[in-house]
Formats: C-alpha cells, structure tokens, sequence
DNA sequence: CTGAAAGCGCTAACAT
DNA sequence: ATGTTAGCGCTTTCAG
C-alpha cells in the first residue's frame, strides 16, 4: 500500500489581519474558554455572571458577529424557513410576506424570501438552492409544482405549507382559500344582482393557477345558471393599472353590450373602473364590475370596486404558525386550513 | 495533571433513516470517491464524462440535495448577498429587488432580501443576522444607520453599497439620487409654472430620511424665489390611497387657497388626483399636483400625475454590478453612482 | 459552572 | 483524472 505523507497544514489562517472574528478570539480576549464564550452567546442560563459580562463586553468590544455557518453545521439547526411566492410586484405577496414574519416573531425563525416570477423551472430551482441550506420549513405559494420540486418537497423532512390555494392536492399542510370557490361565489352575486352579458378580464399566464382557478369557478357558476361567459380579454405583460384601462376599452368596443365585467385582480379592475367612470357609464345600473383581492388601495377610488378579500395577512400569519409550532411538540404535519373568502360588493354591484 | 479518557463517540448519524443524504451516501451509491462527487456536484470541468454520469446518476435518483452549510464553511465562500430595505409594501422596493436580481443573474451569487420598516433598530439587528451568514456583499437602502450598524459594516470586510440617496457620507459604494436634488427641482418646476401657494402632503415617520430631504430640497427650492410652503399635511400609517384622498380634502379645507399641491409619494398623490377630480376642481388650471417615484400604474389615472422618476431598477441593477463586479479581480471599493431624476411634468403642471 | 475532545458535511491542497 | 488528509468554526457530549 502506498504511503501517503501528510500534507503542509494551511497557513494559520489568524495570520490574516482582515479575517473574521472567531469564537477564540473572543475566548482570548476575555480569558474564557471558546465553550463557555459560546454558552453565553447562545443565552444559555449556565453561565455566571460575571464570566458572562466578561464575554459579552469581550465580544461587543471586538465587533464579534457569530458565524452561523459553523454554528448550523454542528447543531443541524438552521433557524431559517424559506418562503417562496411568484412575485412581488402586484401588492398581494408583500402582504403574505408581513403575515409571515409577524406569525413567526418570537419564534426564532427568520423567513428567507425567493421569487419565481411564476415559472415552475424557476421554482424548481429556487426551492433547490433553499432547501440547499437546510431551513427548518417550507411555506410556498401554490398546489402546482413540477414532479422533481414535488420530490424534494417529499423527502426534504421538513414541515411544508403551501398556501394561499386549497383546490388541489398538499404535499403537507396547505392553508388558503378555494379560488374556484371564490368564482362561483362570484357568479352567484353577479347573477342574483340581474346582469346577465358578463365578460372577462385577466391575465394571459398559464402558470398563474389561482386566477384560472377562479374563471374556471365563475365559468361554472354562471352555467348552473345557464349562462355563459359573453366575452373575454387577456394580457401578458406590463402594469396592471393602465392594461386594465386598455383591456376594457378593448372588450367594450368589441361587445358594447356587456353588463359586468370581471377583472382577475382588483389592480386592472381599478384600471376598467377609471375607465368606465370616465367614460359617464352609469355603475352599476348599465355595467357592473368586481375585481379579487380586497386590496385596500380600492377604498381611495371614486367608487369602491366589489372585490373579494384573499385573506392574504392571514394566510401568512397561519402559515407561519403551523411551521412554528411544529418545532414545540406535536410533530403533527397535514393540516388543512380552508378560509373562507369575503365578498364586498362595494360600490360597483346593484343592490337588490 | 488529569487524564480524560476519549468521550464515546456519538451514535453512527447514519443510522437513522430519515437524515437528509450526504455526499458520502451519492459516493456509496455510484462507486465514486467523495471528492470527486464533489467535483462532479460543483460542476469542475476536471472529470471524465464516464464518471461524471455515473455520479449524476446516482444523485438524481437518490434525490440528494448538497448541503450549502458545510460546503460554505469549508470554502469560506457563500454565493449570498443580504439586501436590506424598509419596506416591501410601497411599490418602489419590489423594482429595486427586481433589479438586483438581474443584475445578479449569472453572477453565481442570489439576494437574500430583509426588511426592517423603517426602523432603525431592527435594521440593525436584520443586519447582524444576516452577517452572521457571512454574505458576498451587502445592498442597503439608505445613508443612516445606527452607529453599531455602521461599526459591522465597516468591520466586515464585504462590498458594501448603500443605495437609493446620495445625500450624505457612505460607508463604501453608494447607488441613487439626490432626493434634496429631486426636491429643489420639482420646486423649480413649480415656480416656473407659476404657481405660488404650495402645499405638501407627506408621511409622519421620522426614518423615512429620503422623504424628509425631498421636503427640505422643495423647501430650499422655494426660499430660493422667496416663497415658503404655505401648507403642510402629515399622516402616520394606513393605505396610501385613500390616505392621500383624505389628506388632501383635509388641506384644501384647511387652505382652499393653495394652487399646487406636492406629495411625498406617487401613492398619496394618486388618491389626491382623484379627489381634485372628483371636486370638479381645474387642474392643472386651478390647481396643480406632482408626487414623486415615477411609478407607471399613474399612467392609468384619468390625468397622469407629475412625477419625478426615483430610476429605481437602474439603482437596483447597478448595486448588484458592483457587487458582482467585486468578486472578479479589482477590489476597487467607494464607487458612488449619483444617478440623475427626470422630472415627468405629466398633465398635472400647468405648461408655460 | 466550566472545560476538553470530537465531529457536523463539505472542500482546499496536495499526491498520485 | 482521481484519491487522501486535514480542517473550516462552531456545538454536542461528556467529565470534572
């Protein structure tokens, strides 16, 4: 067999004059060892305390900023959970994010943020290099997920909740509302308010689920009542508020005879709203619209648009509790939280 | 001296079943060392493609996921870079954001994004725990911070890039405008359109340090022509929307006389156009208004409103430049990149 | 209450 | 092109 002579050790890497602080720089510093140093920055109570005064001032005085990396690779703990949404650009996924962090103050457990911009590779990848680092939960929007992220999702041993959909099959816990629910929800308000030539507008995505969740709700609402959609109008790109402007010019001039509009977010609702304002139609006598989100930026308009509340805040807040609690006790995993969505009918529905 | 005999060793981790595999296990699984299947995983060019399937193989149907942890510290690199802002629910972050992401791309380096609302003590403590996973670089919005926050980052040894404002003393590169600029600007544009009774309408929090120098640019601005603001309108929290709604129908009550009204943020001023319309007042006529971030869902109102654009992808893709550009070969630090506002005078400015 | 030793899972630095 | 060894900076485990 071959011999093998040990290599050079490395140069002691504390001759680097620019190199981070360790714990035994600290330990030197204060005349304690590394062990009790980490005893008292981890705030356990078995310390004395004045070795524990000595440590902090050693440590406060030298700028010593613990080095996580080291501390998670020996106690396989990560106090981290990764969220992952599909944009942050449409002011309904910031509100989840605030849910989140408020459900998991006093927790220890600091969300980590990714993005997808709704396009199942990128959140394929994105869950991988997250679940790289071995947070201690997943919360991800959406039930859709392609079968290798399904897998990693299997097998990663963490709790995992996806949220804000209920209307499919939960890798773990799923907290949300059922769109499809919400768009027969709002069929029916359209339909008993008498409108009966409704067209649609929203978003050209494949990949955005809810929203065709949601028509395919009001598709299916409207035929119990033997209607049909009259028309309908997508779009791809750009921002919602002067698209749903553009969009609802376009359906108008193609069917002047519609009687109600659903818009598939409340940002081009807000947008169609303006525009018919503008245009002296009488809302909601001749047309009536609604959007979806119950964002509260509706309360500013000329005439409160009819929406329904997503629950964001709240979805947040429940999906954070779940992952949060799991690490106290009960390993329970699998739970099932159905909201149930609240339709407002605002300004823009006739009253019957 | 005493004699300490050797600690047992811990249980084999191995032997339980549901622990998240490791390179040995792939290494097992393929009949290929560990140092190669880290090769192999980290995609070195130097292994033959006979044995590079053979590991890729092997991972992919165990579903082995590399452990970022004990990579990270064994090659003290971490491809993260923490990105600090105050708020995700404005607007104007979530394109910052996005611009740091492009200009991330290809860098083999991923955002990691905090928030700390404004308030500067927890910037400090969403800073500290994000240096303590030892990130690539920092992005941060903003000149002030708490001393002990400018203590860590001037002592941990990363790019640092402040970014959004210009007005102050960075702590290495910095990225943004002027807001005092912007303000002074916007003054000029007002006077020179001959409007002489201004009011301004702004947020109450006393951290948000770029609106505050907007104001004391305008401020400046008009003392330049011999005028002062002859109205003032604060609010705390709420939507902006319908804040700026109620904050300008609370001015104008108070100050009927005003003929331009200026408003911290394109939000506010928003509800504020909406409300001068409703009134039936003459705008820009009568009365003028401007906001500031040059969002584009203005361009869906029925006037667009006048707005000096805050660039704020541009700042957000060349932060990221700068980071990314760090790890090459310069370590060329202090880049300051005062980018230039364009005033949008939109329809709500009288043209002379 | 404090300390010593081992090792978390990976990669740098060699050696072949 | 592949393998061997040591060690990254902490925490766990045990001993005192």
């Amino acid at each position: 067999m071959t011999q093998h002579r040990p290599p050079e050790p490395r140069a002691d890497p504390r001759a680097d004059p620019r190199r981070p602080l360790t714990l035994r720089d600290v330990s030197e510093a204060s005349g304690v060892s590394e062990m009790t140093v980490s005893r008292v920055l981890r705030n356990r109570a078995d310390v004395s305390t004045a070795t524990r005064e000595k440590v902090l001032a050693a440590a406060r005085s030298l700028g010593y900023v613990p080095n996580k990396i080291a501390g998670a690779l020996a106690s396989q703990q990560v106090n981290l959970v990764a969220v992952i949404v599909p944009s942050l650009s449409n002011m309904v996924f910031p509100e989840v994010l605030s849910g989140i962090s408020a459900g998991l103050e006093d927790s220890g457990l600091q969300p980590v943020f990714g993005v997808t911009n709704y396009n199942p590779e990128r959140e394929e990848a994105v869950l991988y290099e997250m679940l790289s680092w071995r947070p201690s939960g997943v919360i991800m929007a959406g039930l859709e997920h392609t079968p290798a992220a399904r897998a990693m999702l299997d097998s990663a041993g963490i709790p995992v909740v996806e949220i804000m959909d209920t209307d499919g099959a939960a890798v773990d816990s799923v907290v949300g509302i059922s769109h499809r629910a919400a768009g027969r929800q709002m069929a029916e308000a359209i339909v008993a308010a008498g409108y009966r030539r409704i067209g649609f507008l929203g978003t050209k995505m494949p990949d955005d689920h809810r929203a065709r969740k949601r028509l395919e709700g009001l598709t299916e609402g409207l035929e119990a009542h033997g209607l049909a959609l009259a028309a309908t109008e997508f779009y791809a790109g750009g921002s919602a508020l002067p698209k749903g402007r553009e969009m609802t010019k376009a359906i108008l001039t193609r069917a002047p005879d519609l009687d109600f509009l659903y818009f598939s977010n409340d940002m081009i609702g807000a947008g169609g709203l303006l525009y018919c304002i503008e245009q002296g139609l009488d809302i909601p006598g001749q047309i009536g619209l609604a959007g979806f989100n119950g964002l509260d930026f509706l309360q500013g308009l000329p005439l409160r648009l009819a929406t329904v509340d997503a629950c964001r805040r709240e979805i947040g807040e429940r999906a954070a509790a779940i992952i949060a609690g799991r690490g106290a006790d009960g390993l329970v995993g699998g739970v099932r939280v159905e909201l149930t969505p609240r339709l407002d009918p605002g300004d823009t529905i006739r009253r019957i």
